[in-house]
DNA sequence: TAAGAGAGACCGACCGGTCTGACTTTTCAC
DNA sequence: GTGAAAAGTCAGACCGGTCGGTCTCTCTTA
């Protein structure tokens, strides 16, 4: 691996631990075994580094939460897919993100210190929940939930759920707890879903 | 106000904001008003500043969010007033709180960095789970909730969706989504329950 | 006159960033 | 193919500024 790629992935997991404030140019030297001139040779800031390792956590990703996704079908099965991929995959990838979901540890740390770097990360979580909407919608209109359905609320809670568990991740540092409360949700988009065996009575 | 009360609610603003790390002295001395010699007459560190801090938030906590429930005696309509509460008082409480919820901004910030002070911390998350679940416990117990209830389940999806709110409260800066996804959760919870008017079938 | 409050100079450590220089690799005229 | 120049890589000294914290001194009040 380049000395480049090793400091993108090095401050990525420095940044999923302490944040982008706390985490200094030092510390990075440190893990990725370089000196200033390594590092300025790179990234002509630090800011510029905050970028090239957003883009690689977006890439880790999409390559953890919406792995399988091609192979369904069914838009609810795909919104299953990739809270179970978040519960399974993502939240458990503690090599590259041994701080747990680095948006949620950046986005609490810069929203209101660095409104230009969480306008960034704030379009991340926009897609997410665009991404989100769009399969429920499509369930809606297919039959899959029922008419009187608030998609809106129901990606909403979704949403919240997943930042939750991500904090409470950190918190608990056991994945146990959290899969709790992602299981919980599972079952509640079941009991609101509509099948052939699983028809609610008007 | 005294100057140690002006100091204490200042930096509870400003952790709410920016967090404990990245709050600096000066910050606090400029936001109270007062110098190092002034801050540090009442302070012996900035760890003890947090400490203190703690115990206003805290109180503030208690204050908000506890607010009428010992005029409930349904313990589920007391978890319903503590949800209520966190969504109408606590998280629009942004005089003292611009930031939000500020043990979540500092949770997410320490708990990889100052273990000792996340530890702090960890005990108000535990106390307030403990008191969702004992409250659950006795719905479930009086038949408020059906006998297959998974108490522990509910428990940590109120929890995360507590958490996730918050998250999501920084990330928009309007109370309007969070608002939706807590009342999903509170829609979810009614239908959960068991009572006169909302029985289910078997 | 003793005590407490508070202002601010000062301390060593660390911050992000620049710059010079040593060393290696690539490029290209011949 | 060869040699010299150009470009790229990286180490580390150095810069001004800020960090949390200490200390001295003045002022107020009892």
């Amino acid at each position: 691996m380049s000395l480049k790629d090793n400091i993108i992935s090095e401050s990525l997991r420095l940044f999923s631990l302490k944040g982008f404030l706390s985490t200094s140019i030092q510390d990075i030297m440190d893990a990725a075994h370089t000196s200033k001139g390594g590092l300025y040779n790179h990234f002509k800031s630090k800011e510029d580094l905050f970028f090239r390792v957003l883009e690689e956590a977006r890439k880790i990703w999409r390559e953890n939460n919406l792995d399988g996704l091609d192979r369904i079908t069914d838009p609810l099965e795909k919104v299953n897919q990739i809270i179970v991929n978040y519960r399974d995959r993502y939240l458990k990838d503690t090599t590259k993100l041994p701080g747990g979901c680095i948006f949620v540890t950046l986005s609490v740390e810069l929203d209101d210190q660095r409104p230009h770097l969480s306008e960034e990360l704030n379009k991340g979580f926009a897609g997410l929940k665009a991404m989100l909407k769009r399969y429920l919608d499509e369930a809606k209109r297919i039959g899959r939930l029922p008419k009187n359905c608030d998609v809106k609320a129901v990606t909403e809670l979704i949403f919240s759920v997943i930042l939750g568990t991500t904090v409470m991740y950190g918190i608990e540092k056991r994945p146990a707890t959290s899969d709790l409360a992602i299981n919980s949700l599972l079952r509640y988009l079941d009991e609101l879903s509509v099948s052939a065996g699983n028809r609610k009575p008007a």
